[in-house]
DNA sequence: CATTAAAGCGTATGCCATACGCAGATAACG
DNA sequence: CGTTATCTGCGTATGGCATACGCTTTAATG
C-alpha cells in the first residue's frame, strides 16, 4: 500500500473534496454571507434519503426542501457525488465507545463490528451508495481510529491490523446487505421477514430443481429442519470466527 | 432467514426477473423472430462497461453498439436495473474448480475466495453496481454451490455455512474495493499504485495532524518502517484468519 | 388466407446534473 | 467614503438519461 510521507514534500495540496470534508477551505471575507452551511445541506440530503430512499435524493429536491434555488447548492458542494460521499460519512454517526483502559481487544473489536452493522441498519440507503475506497473523511477516520484502538498492543503488525479491521467491516456490510434485501422485500409485499426468507428459499428450490446443485439442496434440506434461528445469531457466528482466527494468531505469537 | 418451501404451494410464480435470468420465459411462436439474444445484449453491455466504465453504460450506447434502436432493447430486458443485475452475474465468470474428491475444505475455500477477488479485479466496474442482496441468478447460484461444496462434511450447520461463505466473499469485496480505488487513483494521475498509497497516507497524516488519533499515528509510523509488502500478502492474511477461525470450530467439534 | 401477437423502433415526456453568467451584497483598499 | 474586487444566490439553458406509447412490419396459427 506504499509508505507514508517519509520524504514527500509538504507542498502536495489536499484534493478539494478532502479539504471540504474536513472544513479546511479558507472562507474568504469578501462577498456576502452564506445563508446555509455545508452541514445543513448534508443533513437535509440525509433526511430525504432516509424518508424516500436514495433515488429521491436529487439536487432540486434538496434545494426545495431547504427553500433555496437548485444551483445555490453548488456553492456548498462541487458535485452531487461529493455530496453522497459526505452523506455517508455523516450518516454513519458516532462509533460505539472505544476500547476501555482495562478492556481486552476482543470485546472492543466485537463492539466495533456490531456498531458497523447497526449503522448500516439505521440508514439502509447507505448500502446503495457505491463507496469510494480508502476512508479519508472525518467520521470514517474516527471509526477507523476506534477500530485500530481495539487492536493496540496485540502484537499485530500495521498491515495486519488494517486487514483485520477491513475483515470486520466488510462482513458487517455483506451481512447488512443480505438481510436488508430480505427485509425490504418483506416490507414491500407486506409480509414478515421470515416469510420473505421462505419465499427466497422457495425460488431457489424452483430454479435449482433441474441441474447439479447437491450442496445447495443439502443446504435447503437442512435449513428446513433447523429451528428458526435469530438473524443476529447467524451474524454473531461469522464475527466470532473472525475473532477466533485473530486470537489464534495473537496467542501463537505471545 | 426462514425455512424453505416445506408447505409453500407450488403456484407461487417466479418473479419475472428471476425467470428471465434463468431463461424460463416461454418464448411464444407467433410474431417475427428476434434479431438478438439476451446474451448478446448482456455481453455488449459488459463490453461497454469494461471499456469505458459503468457510467458509459446507457441503453442508447448499448443499442448503437449493437446496431439497433434504443427501444428495441426493452424487448429483451424489462429495465436497465435488471440488465445491470444480469451483467454482474455474467461478468463474474466461471468460479474456480470446485473442491476435489480428496481435497480438504480449507484449500478449496481459499481457492474460492481467491476466485472472488480475481473476478472483481477482472471487471472492476462491478464494484460500483449496488448489488441486490440474496443471490438468485444462475451464475451467482453456481458460485454459491461451489462455496458450499467446499464446506461439505465439515460438521458446520447450514446457517453456519452460509455465514462462512458470506464472510469470505464480503472480505474479497472489501479488499477489492480498497485496492481498486488506489489503483484507479494511480492510473488517473499516472503514478504507480505504490505512489498512490504513499499519497493516501500523506493526506491522512495531514488531516489527522491536529486531533486525537493515537492509533492511526501509531499505524502510520509503523507502515513507514515496514518494508513494502505485496498487496496480495495482506489480503491473504485476512483470508487465513477466517480459515483459522473456521478450522478452530470444526476441530473443536470433531 | 385471415387472424393474432410479437418485434423493431420513432417519437415524446419528464427528470436529472450541471455550465454559464448576471445582479446584488459585502468587505477591503485607497 | 467611494471604489473595486469578489463572493452569493440563482434563473436559464444544455445535453443526457430511462422509458411509456403506439405504429408498422413480420410470421406463425387456425
Amino acid at each position: 500500500m506504499g509508505e507514508p510521507d517519509s520524504d514527500l514534500p509538504n507542498d502536495v495540496p489536499l484534493p478539494e473534496n478532502i479539504a471540504l470534508a474536513w472544513g479546511l477551505r479558507d472562507r474568504p471575507s469578501r462577498g456576502p454571507k452564506r445563508s446555509l452551511s455545508l452541514e445543513q445541506v448534508v443533513a437535509t440530503a440525509i433526511r430525504v434519503a432516509q424518508a424516500d430512499g436514495l433515488a429521491a435524493v436529487s439536487m432540486s429536491r434538496i434545494a426545495s426542501e431547504l427553500g433555496v434555488g437548485t444551483m445555490s447548492l453548488y456553492r456548498y458542494v462541487p458535485t452531487k457525488h461529493d455530496l453522497l460521499d459526505l452523506m455517508v460519512d455523516t450518516a454513519y454517526g458516532s462509533p460505539p465507545p472505544p476500547r476501555g483502559p482495562d478492556e481486552g481487544w476482543r470485546p472492543a473489536l466485537a463492539r466495533w463490528g456490531e456498531g458497523n452493522l447497526a449503522a448500516l441498519r439505521r440508514q439502509p440507503w447507505m448500502q446503495q451508495v457505491p463507496l469510494s475506497g480508502a476512508p479519508i473523511n472525518p467520521n470514517s477516520v474516527r471509526w477507523m481510529e476506534y477500530g485500530f484502538l481495539a487492536l493496540r498492543g496485540t502484537g499485530l503488525r500495521a498491515t495486519e491490523r488494517v486487514s483485520t479491521v477491513l475483515l470486520v467491516s466488510g462482513y458487517a456490510r455483506s451481512w447488512a446487505m443480505l438481510t436488508a434485501d430480505l427485509a425490504e422485500a418483506a416490507a414491500r409485499t407486506g409480509q414478515t421477514p421470515n416469510e420473505a426468507g421462505q419465499r427466497y428459499w422457495h425460488h431457489l428450490a424452483v430454479v435449482t430443481a433441474t441441474g447439479p446443485y447437491p450442496a445447495i439442496h443439502e443446504l435447503m434440506a437442512e435449513v428446513g429442519e433447523e429451528e428458526d434461528e435469530d438473524d443476529d445469531l447467524e451474524w454473531r457466528f461469522g464475527l466470532d470466527r473472525i475473532l477466533d482466527g485473530v486470537e489464534m494468531l495473537i496467542n501463537s505469537r505471545a
